[in-house]
DNA sequence: GACGTTGTGTTGTTCAACAACGCACCATCC
DNA sequence: GGATGGTGCGTTGTTGAACAACACAACGTC
């Protein structure tokens, strides 16, 4: 074999050992999405650093990764919290979304239809997750259909910041889950925005979006809201 | 005097007393925006430390906080460096302000002319720059502007965003600042988006915005492309 | 009931030490 | 000469303990 040069498809590969505070931080993350740490719960660094079995320096290196990412809340001498969203919170995360996606739907507009192509494979895992009745993976190709959506405005810092927004989001979703919700609808209301961008609908293509995140404010802020007359009480 | 109730205008009071780290960050961070220390700088736990008096674990969290504003690099073992943005790096948050810009200005056109006046305000302030030949306050009140823009938005996680945003670009412009630009160009250019705004020709709008952007998008990948040369060799 | 005090538990910060790692330097060997 | 492989040094990653600063609740006083 020959020396390795710059053209073997290695350009992009980035050995990053992940740091233990960052490994302690995805663990939490992942309790936190999963509702296994609802929003409210202290989150103390000496049990932490404990039950983990590493030190209380490494666990506040972890938590304050999760407080810049919004999913805990810290104030000074009284902690971290798993953020309990406020209804304000709630229509600042929707007006975010509402902003990146429809300038996305634009983007989208204008991409070829083997760039479109993603965004089917993610309605067909949709699709099967319907059928299988799982209403996990469905929601998960939810995301991924959305979080493919932004990728079209071709930024990486979009994309990231779209993923801490999905993220604060499941805070809240994590509880009300599967509810009263029809899958096929959102089979159906997720094709159609496919069928839109493909057909170069892009303004019906955002309208359409509009209400499907109308919907999703009047639930979570009914989330926020019965939290918040909790909090108060 | 009676005891405080709701109605007095403490509502929204927050008592933010910021942890040391916090305080060393914002230090730091002002003095990458001024150039002081230039990308590629070392950051170094130990001789920061002591230079400002305080233990390596608080100037750890306070490196970190940076590093997740995209200020500083961080890589295992090998410390904090202050960010060298690459081509793709210019070309990212471009494109993340022409988005986020794009549909500020869409929102603006809804606005009304009472809360148009922020933007007359820093214009004012621009002039007053030009006038004075300060180019510092100019860039200022430019950036001003545009964040002005973005809040029409009304996401404050946006506008947070938007904030680490130009932060990063300013990365860049601490070098090549007071160059050959014409201050009264632009004013010019600011007033004519603020008219387009008003008059709501906000497709006009977004045009001359992105014409403003492809020139600040040429004059960055310059830069960048001379330091990746230089580091290349 | 309003107000000051104390006590308890938590976080904020410091310090010292060691392990793990990157890197430049040098010796070695074809 | 150039590639290979060790060696030492400086830096970061992580730990553990200690103390200060603070929030909060419980108590006692007026």
């Amino acid at each position: 074999m020959g020396p390795v040069t710059s053209g073997d498809s290695l350009d992009g590969l980035e050995i990053r050992r992940a740091s233990t505070s960052d490994q302690v931080a995805d663990a939490v993350r992942t309790m936190i999405l999963r509702g296994q740490l609802p929003p409210g719960t202290q989150l103390r660094e000496v049990p932490l650093a404990e039950s983990i079995g590493i030190s209380r320096n490494t666990v506040r290196e972890a938590v304050r990764v999760l407080a810049r990412q919004g999913l805990v809340t810290h104030s000074m001498h009284r902690g971290a919290v798993v953020t309990r969203l406020t209804e304000h919170d709630v229509v600042d995360l929707i007006r975010a979304r509402r902003a990146l996606e429809s300038q996305a739907i634009e983007a989208a507009g204008a991409a070829t239809p083997d760039e479109l192509r993603g965004l089917d494979e993610i309605i067909l895992e949709l699709e099967r997750a319907a059928i299988d009745g799982d209403w996990d993976r469905m929601v998960d190709a939810d995301w991924s259909f959305h979080r493919r959506l932004v990728s079209f405005l071709g930024s990486p810092r979009l994309d990231r910041f779209f993923e801490t927004i999905q993220a604060e989001m499941r805070l809240c979703l994590s509880i009300l889950d599967r509810e009263d919700d029809d899958p096929d609808e959102l089979v159906d209301e997720h094709r159609e925005l496919r069928d839109l961008i493909a057909g170069g609908a892009t303004d019906r293509c955002i309208a359409r979006l509009g209400e499907h995140l109308d919907d999703a404010e009047i639930r979570l802020r009914l989330i926020a809201r019965s939290w918040e007359e909790q909090n108060t009480q």
